[in-house]
DNA sequence: GCTACTTTTTGATAATTGTCAAAGGAAATT
DNA sequence: AATTTCCTTTGACAATTATCAAAAAGTAGC
């Protein structure tokens, strides 16, 4: 097996996608390349027509906006995870975000077109979309509630229960206005705790 | 055609979606009832294992979860949109959230698990199904960016703008909770704008 | 080690928001 | 129409958060 191979293997695994498909994993990889970047790489342009799929083996990667000319943290990912701006596969409108490396990272690259193809070829594609859609559905969920919270500390606390990680991997202005504060605020709530 | 399935296809009809068939329109009708409910009345409760969809042909919904003791308003649809506890349907754990009537409604409510019977049996089923899950993405994905924005007023503004008919027909406290805040607060910034 | 650069912390102050309580309005019920 | 109930607004005050500025701490390159 490639190395790529394994990489999709692996990221696959954790779903409880029972029918992996040995074939559709070659085919897959096919479609994609291991890229080495080093921290601060931006991967995806806003308003780039290149649509992307990453999966991160190694590394700490970071999806963001530009609003109203501050810099709004969307997303994090960590190894084994996936990163790729939906709005842009989904409407196929240009990129809306930006997606940069934090650390130096190794990610499998995908172009998104590559892989709709497949998907018609093969049942079990769709299958697996499926399931990735739906984990990400938990997750945009489950971050609504944490920001829904009034009290900073609150988003703080969820952060802090249910992704630790990101506490240590990302700066803390890319920290605090992922949970909706300033980064001031986010460093004298921390520095409460301890 | 039934009064459901016209339901159904102008349900449809808003996603694009070209290919629908008419036999599909006609097994997904057998699947689900029309209802008619008073307003403030619960359509699905926490703990609950039954999973229903929910299109709203007239009215205005609401889904909600308890949180802390508090009231979280998560979700509002209007006439043409689907509701549905999400995390029920993908995780098959009981419901965590609440569905209730905030005015009369006439909805169609289907039982989750005769649809899924149908997604294996015609082809076209999971492409429905993908494109609602998309839309939903995009739905969810602008809703964090307007979480994110820490001032209560920006958080307002993007709703008048987006949303505007939540502030029509929902109550304060339930947009105050969607929102993040206190329905004082909410009360004040809205004084402020007139 | 030293310097330049970036990130985090701290301080002072103003603005926003939450909390609690009470008053005012609107809607439903009798 | 009057009463009850529910929802919204207002007031006073406390707590939290934003803003601006500067200091401190941490990193990277030399």
């Amino acid at each position: 097996m490639t190395e790529i191979e394994s990489i999709l293997m692996r990221f696959l695994k954790q779903f409880d996608i029972t029918e992996i498909d040995q074939q559709l994993i070659y085919s897959l990889s096919l479609q994609c390349r291991i890229q080495n970047y080093p921290k601060k790489i931006i991967l995806s342009k806003e308003g780039s027509h290149n649509k992307y799929v990453f999966i991160i083996k190694k590394g700490f990667v970071r999806r963001y906006a530009i609003s109203d000319g501050k810099d709004i943290t969307l997303e994090f990912a960590q190894e084994n995870e996936m990163i790729t701006s939906r709005y842009a596969l989904v409407t196929g409108n240009p990129t809306i975000d930006y997606i940069e490396t934090i650390e130096d990272s190794v990610v499998l690259k995908f172009n998104f077109e590559s892989i709709k193809e497949l998907h018609s070829i093969y049942q079990i594609a769709p299958k697996i979309g499926n399931v990735l859609r739906d984990r990400y559905f938990l997750k945009l969920e489950n971050r609504i509630l944490t920001l829904q919270k009034s009290s900073g500390e609150a988003r703080y606390n969820d952060l802090l229960q249910n992704h630790e990680h990101i506490l240590k991997r990302a700066s803390l202005g890319q920290i605090a206005s992922y949970l909706g504060m300033t980064q001031e605020n986010l460093s004298r709530i921390r520095a409460k705790k301890s």
